[in-house]
DNA sequence: TTTGCCTTTGAACATGCGTTCAATTAACCT
DNA sequence: AGGTTAATTGAACGCATGTTCAAAGGCAAA
């Protein structure tokens, strides 16, 4: 047997995508292997190097994307107030990271399963994630709307804090993610604005 | 040859899990070798298995040496006023941190690579750390000094937000430990008091 | 000096790993 | 209907893995 019915490239792509971060995200990178892997996709080993050159390189492609889906999908309009634009940024951390519970946790978890030069290209994308709460931060700072000391900390507390909701938050749990966002936003504009 | 000059039980053991703290927080559990471990300790792996009785027992033991060192250290002193118990848990739990970089990152990253059993033992000690906080908290509510939509939540977000200096804090960096304490105090001090 | 114990070695075991590739076959195009 | 292409198989490669264990050596007590 080789090729089976219906299976095309647009279709075990995808799947393979599917299914690696799935593993990936329950088990870890270095303890899934290339024929378990396959297997969730319902394929030999063999067929899953027509998609990737190798097991790393899969790994890095993954993160990748989620980090170019995460600036993409964040837009931070600097004619809003930076009340506005930090509410803003809060609520749509928390919405876009719920959203996506493997990428979140593969791209913290297996950053040291990549090559120096994959891991210096998504550091660098999650760099400029962070610069956009920072440019909120440092502006609103400026207008004399928020009270911060240093505002790369700021920055770092803000967005461990926020990104903290994934190990916990669980849709269908006791809390809507409305009120959790509600919550949060309410902690964040407190805890950089003067008390 | 066989046992060395100067080597013992109460030499190699402390060895063994220096080592495996450093090689398991820099490249992953699953990443490293019995072999690899055995030549950082300067032995071959067999002599491994005196210390351990396999892999996974090493690594559970670190982390709930770890989780038991965290909880003897906390004291939480109940005759104090909730805000200074509050301030006095945030300057140990960064503190405490900063000082085990390596005990922290694979408490973190590696409980998934616990058995069932042991995961279940070292997340009962990490719940138990959390609720010293969290009872803070609620003293703190009850008695008015805070305003807290969740105290759950609260507890879940602060405890994010503190752990979150490992990350990035290096001694010798742009700022010593207390000011990077000195803000985290101020932040999580107005996240939970009115504003 | 001899005895016995504790520690370590080094080889071996079965298994699994990432990756390659010739052969094979299904799907598409003409 | 037939030829071409793209996708997949399945076996093979060399090497690494966690773990076991008989053999051997260094140390302390007798």
């Amino acid at each position: 047997m080789a090729r089976t019915t219906g299976s095309h490239s647009d279709i075990t792509r995808p799947k393979i995508r599917a299914a690696a971060l799935r593993l990936f995200a329950r088990h870890g990178f270095a303890a899934v292997s290339m024929r378990a892997l396959a297997t969730e996709v319902g394929v030999q080993a063999g067929a899953l190097y027509n998609y990737t050159p190798d097991k790393q390189t899969l790994l890095f492609s993954l993160l990748q994307d989620h980090m170019n889906d995460l600036l993409a999908a964040c837009d931070s309009d600097p004619s809003q107030s930076a009340v506005d634009r930090l509410r803003r940024f809060v609520d749509f951390h928390i919405r876009f990271h719920a959203d996506r519970p493997d990428e979140v946790f593969i791209s913290y978890m297996e950053l040291r399963n990549l090559t120096p030069k994959n891991f210096a290209e998504v550091e660098a994308l999650r760099r400029q994630y962070e610069d956009r709460l920072e440019t909120i931060l440092r502006d609103g700072a400026a207008a004399g709307d928020f009270a911060i000391a240093d505002t790369k900390i700021a920055t770092l507390a803000v967005i461990a804090m926020l990104t903290g909701v994934n190990t916990w938050f669980r849709a269908g749990g006791r809390l809507s993610l409305d009120e959790v966002i509600a919550q949060y936003w309410d902690m964040v504009r407190k805890s950089v604005t003067a008390g």
